[in-house]
RNA sequence: GGCCCUAUCGUCUAGUGGUUAGGACAUUAGAUUCUCAUUCUAAUAACCGGGGUUCGACUCCCCGUGGGGCUGCCA
């Protein structure tokens, strides 16, 4: 039975690479009928926050990334501290009395001299008895890990061979006291008691990789398989940050970027079919996805192309009803957009947030100079073509307003094909007020007979 | 500084010893069109460098170089 973890750090609103982690950690546990844990690692109290749990949480609802188990580390203090002091009655940890000062002077020594920064194991020989009065007596201290002094090599599913040298780690602090447990060693404890079978996370933790190890075999645990996901970069190859931009998954998500085209385009992010395929559903991906054909150097996150993929899901791939109820948030309250309208607009739009201003020549009164209703120099042409259009739509009946099909219909006596500009510019300025729009027929279609009559009478009255 | 990871068009990538190095985004040009967008067509554009191995390297090995991560009593 396959059990995968997403283990985030409530340290701030939901980040983007923990977004494309959780969603490769789900499909791998979907396509291998496994459990997705979500395991918030909350242990750092300062930095913390409820709130960022929150976001942590409603990003992968947003995403539809359920989980089948949640944990807290936060609740598991006893379970850890168990653990601990195991470790230490088999002399596996020891309690360091280490000063903050002299660590510093140690590592400011390791770098002079150009070796790695190890700790010295000055208070490894500390008997259990001297260090168990010490802690009694109130003397500050941490737990260090005995880190076996051999290489620690580990098969990586998207990397292959990994080695490290433990004896170039050294003692590692793995708690600042037996009630506050630090990452590596709770991370150990959880996906070994969990049962995790396989370990999917970013490459930033590929070196905790050899000391999560390690801590596996001090417990006799079997340490689990590892992959390690390459990281997503800004635009100067640097870790995504706030620096490159946003990072936040909400911020997309606030922009009007849709969870299907996200998911879409974080899973091409170092990801690749074996064929020349670019539209993704999630259940696509459950299919397809492997791991061994994730890519091993990181990726720039490209706006341009999340832009084109969510242009796809607006005009292509999500049905206008759905599309309806979507972008109830980003327009006002007392806007009914009609069908016919949405489709109107929303080949034009790279976001949903951008549909508020491409709808408002249907819900707010046109502002323009009449000038722009002259198409090119033909002057002339302007007010007794809209007043030939007008006749026309006049004695129109409703049906004839049914679909763009339908009205270019009804007005194709009176277009001349030869100079379509002299009608069709004039006509569509006068019912968009816009340089820019979509078609006169669409707009008509939308908008209906009396308010289509409407908009040209103002349009003669602008020139006249 | 140390350790580790990594390297194909501007970007995301295909490619597993013999290919005209393929696709997508972006860009440019053209077609369609009243405008813009959509759609369609085409073009420009890449194997980091140097050594090996081999009949033959983008592909395998080594050394550089570039980039990145970690180097916390953060995760």
């Amino acid at each position: 039975m396959v059990r995968v973890r997403l283990a985030p750090s409530p340290t701030g609103a939901m980040h983007i690479g923990t977004a494309r982690a959780g969603l490769f950690v789900w499909l791998f546990a979907k396509q291998h009928e496994g459990k997705f844990i979500l395991r918030i690692e909350d242990t750092d109290k300062e930095r913390s926050k409820k709130e960022y749990e929150e976001s942590i949480i409603s990003g992968l609802r947003d995403l539809g990334l359920e989980w089948d188990e949640f944990y807290r580390q936060s609740e598991r203090t006893e379970i850890y501290h168990e653990h601990l002091v195991r470790l230490v009655s088999e002399n596996k940890v020891y309690p360091c009395f280490c000063s903050k000062e002299d660590l510093d002077i140690e590592r400011a020594a390791a770098e002079a001299e150009k070796r790695s920064v190890i700790y010295s194991g000055r208070c490894s020989n500390i008997s259990p008895e001297e260090a168990k009065k010490r802690i009694e007596d109130g003397e500050p201290y941490t737990l260090r890990f005995r880190m076996p002094k051999e290489k620690i090599g580990f098969d990586d599913m998207v990397r292959g061979r990994v080695e490290y040298d433990g004896s170039l780690i050294g003692d590692i602090v793995i708690a600042k006291s037996y009630d506050e447990p630090l990452y590596n060693f709770v991370v150990v404890v959880d996906d070994a008691l969990m049962e995790i079978t396989h370990v999917i996370r970013g490459e930033d933790h590929l070196s905790n990789t050899p000391k999560q190890i390690a801590i596996f075999n001090a417990f006799g645990y079997e340490p689990p398989n590892f992959g390690h996901l390459p990281l997503i970069l800004n635009a100067d190859r640097s870790k995504m940050s706030k620096r490159g931009g946003d990072t936040a998954l909400v911020e997309f998500l606030e922009k009007g970027y849709m969870p299907e085209a996200l998911i879409n385009f974080l899973a091409l992010l170092s990801w690749h079919p074996k064929d020349d395929r670019e539209i993704f559903s999630k259940e696509d991906l459950i299919k397809e996805f492997s791991i061994e054909r994730v890519q091993k150097g990181g990726s720039i996150f490209d706006y341009a192309k999340l832009n084109w993929l969510n242009r796809q899901y607006i005009s292509h791939i999500i049905s206008t009803p759905d599309l309806m109820t979507r972008i109830e948030r980003f327009i006002p309250s007392d806007w009914k957009p009609t069908a016919a309208m949405i489709d109107s607009v929303k080949t034009r739009l790279d976001t949903l947030a951008e549909i508020k201003e491409a709808l408002a020549l249907y819900f707010e009164p046109l502002s323009y100079e009449g000038d722009l209703l002259h198409f090119k120099d033909k002057k002339d042409a302007t007010i007794p073509n809209l007043e030939k259009i007008l006749s026309v739509i006049d004695i129109a009946d409703d049906s004839s307003f049914l679909s763009s099909e339908s009205v270019a219909d009804m007005l194709s006596g009176v277009v001349d094909p030869d100079s379509k500009g002299e009608y069709l510019w004039p006509l569509r300025v006068s019912l968009s007020g816009r340089k820019i729009s979509p078609g006169p027929y669409e707009i008509i279609s939308a908008i209906g007979k009396k308010e289509t009559v409407s908009r040209i009478k103002d349009a003669i009255a602008k020139l006249k």
